[in-house]
DNA sequence: ACTGTTGGCCAACGCTCGTTGACCTCGTGG
DNA sequence: CCACGAGGTCAACGAGCGTTGGCCAACAGT
């Protein structure tokens, strides 16, 4: 892609490139087939490369995993949106992660076969989705169901439409979506408990 | 399909027994492994007999897996339930039908890296879950978004508490998921459009 | 008693996988 | 000019997979 010779002497000969291009073809193809199906020798192909500079650079293919998926869910600073609409703009936050690129996608499918993939999302959620609702509710079993439930939601979401790809979830567009979601969301994050 | 005696000295050489020991192996790999890691070594050393004796009585890996799970949700008769009911009744019943056995653990982790494994969820979903939604519905698309929106925090449910076992999702006794989805669920299948 | 059928095992096939180690190729620093 | 190290390729390994075909033992029908 770009030249070579920046300033200065370092970067010489298109590591980084390759690198990236590496995990780009692992995230595409992880998103696409999951773990066991998403060889090593179709990600280097994918690449343009041997397989065995896959290894040289991530170890072993847990490591080009753990490489390719390190979502960000990049959630909002707690209290940087009103309360009463915070069901509303996860819901919308989410969508947009999804169709970002294949990471979640990837996380996902991953996640649901394999033992690794599975840690990674739990502690995904306790590090990222957890503390923005337990800045609304310190009380920490109250913090965690409510953020399970709306986990449950955003990734029943997600698993309908991006990777069953159940045909009335994947026609129906974002707003409809936000506007059936928006309200299931606030009531599992700030209403009283039923 | 079955030749054999009826009215004769029937179960004699146990074939039934090693079919139905092949079936229950196979339900528990695919739900515990995923599609690709659920070996039919494996599947034949659980049930006790050589593999090929898999391949003779289901042709090979996808026929055992359509075998063994074919899913009947059992979803009551359309007008069986009070209208205004059927959000935590649906969310009850789908919570028995998890815990059932792993049939529906199977389904969903195949689904989700398997192209027909994605392929029958999506055909239970048309000839299971929305013939129930339409009987509310007249209007396809308006049962077919409605059916899909139920679906997404079903599966979501079921993913969260029994292929990822996210911890406070698995910690919540079934009668407060009621409590919680049942609403939803409602809300999603009766409710105005937003 | 003979024979065909049925349930079952064993050994092997061809293939693909993750992973390894030897080798090649240059641009650069001394 | 030369050595070196980083970027990259090639060929192979051992293991595990789905799948096949041949063989064996015991029952059932004649």
């Amino acid at each position: 892609m770009t030249r070579s010779k920046p300033p200065a002497p370092a970067a010489s000969r298109r590591s980084a490139t390759t690198r990236t291009a590496i995990l780009d073809a692992a995230r595409e193809r992880f998103a696409a087939d999951g773990y066991e199906r998403a060889t090593i020798r179709a990600i280097a192909r994918d690449a343009g490369i041997d397989p065995s500079m896959v290894m040289r650079y991530y170890g072993n293919k847990e490591g080009l995993f753990a490489a390719a998926v390190a979502v960000d869910l990049e959630l909002p600073a707690p209290g940087a949106l009103p309360r009463e609409r915070i069901g509303h703009a996860l819901v919308a936050h989410f969508l947009r992660m999804w169709e970002d690129d294949g990471e979640l996608t990837a996380l996902l499918r991953v996640g649901a076969t394999n033992e690794a993939g599975a840690a990674r999302m739990q502690h995904i959620f306790q590090e990222q989705l957890l503390p923005v609702v337990r800045e609304m509710h310190p009380d920490p079993e109250q913090a965690a169901v409510r953020a399970a439930l709306a986990a449950s939601q955003l990734l029943g979401l997600g698993l309908t439409r991006y990777v069953l790809r159940l045909p009335p979830a994947v026609a129906l567009d974002r707003e409809e979506i936000v506007a059936w979601l928006g309200p299931t969301l606030q009531r599992y994050l700030t209403a009283a408990h039923p």
